[in-house]
DNA sequence: CAAACATATAGACATTCCTCTATATGTTAA
DNA sequence: TTAACATATAGAGGAATGTCTATATGTTTG
């Protein structure tokens, strides 16, 4: 029966990202642990964008959004780019997958012995999903 | 073409686990920002555990663990059964799977306008994955 | 060069976090 | 019922967090 590793928290083989440490997850969540930052991640997976772009979107000083993507970025989750005055910031797509597979690796529940594969509560792959 | 909805970071429908708010979101992430807690959320992912089960795997104090059990508790990823004079903690899968699947929304870059179906970088399903 | 713009750093301040000791509450067993 | 066990709560103290104002650094433009 084919199964989804993915979604069984199964780091999949071949795809070269290494399972975090607890030390670099927790950083990461502490990353995530913030309203405004949560929104920051979810903007700039979208599309590349400037400080400048991101602060328009909230109510905070300039200092304050430096201080939060600071903090993005010094976790991985968040990459800064230089662009003349500008800092152009994406999401580290690699790090983002890794911080997934964590999570799900750490809140599945078939890390015993004598786990078996079985479909996954929250994979909509009906068993077609190749493992 | 199929591809799997989970790993796009789509909720399922008819799963019943809605998308989380940023704010329930950002205090789930802070309960896991914590080396102790990751672990214990491991820990009690696999099996049920008494606080003094876990408790002999730290170096804590009781109280201290009582602590962090109470943000895991608060935060809604981890459920809490009295028994006797025990207390049986689990993780609450529900929630968890709402939190894998917010993470996975927040880092997908397929949330503009004209953003198509595309396999996932994380997915192992190769195209196969039902949809 | 000088002015305007984009961002970072320094420092202050209130709040929250994590840990401890001491103690309270509730449960089981002799 | 008393002792032992399991857990929770109170309160203290130091460290970390998130915000601000003021200022510094670096870049572009007139």
């Amino acid at each position: 029966m084919f199964v989804c590793l993915f979604a069984l928290g199964i780091p999949v083989p071949g795809k070269g990202d290494q399972m975090l440490s607890n030390s670099d997850a927790a950083l990461l969540f502490k990353a995530l642990s913030d309203e405004t930052r949560l929104k920051i991640v979810d903007m700039v997976s979208e599309v590349e964008l400037c400080a400048c772009d991101i602060l328009e979107e909230f109510e905070l000083t300039q200092p304050t959004l430096s201080y939060h993507m600071k903090i993005l970025t010094d976790s991985g989750l968040v990459q800064a780019r230089k662009d003349g005055s500008w800092m152009r910031y994406t999401l580290n797509a690699d790090i983002a997958g890794s911080l997934r597979d964590y999570l799900a690796q750490i809140t599945a529940d078939n890390k015993g012995a004598n786990a078996g594969r079985r479909q996954h509560s929250n994979c909509s792959c009906q068993g077609t999903c190749e493992g």
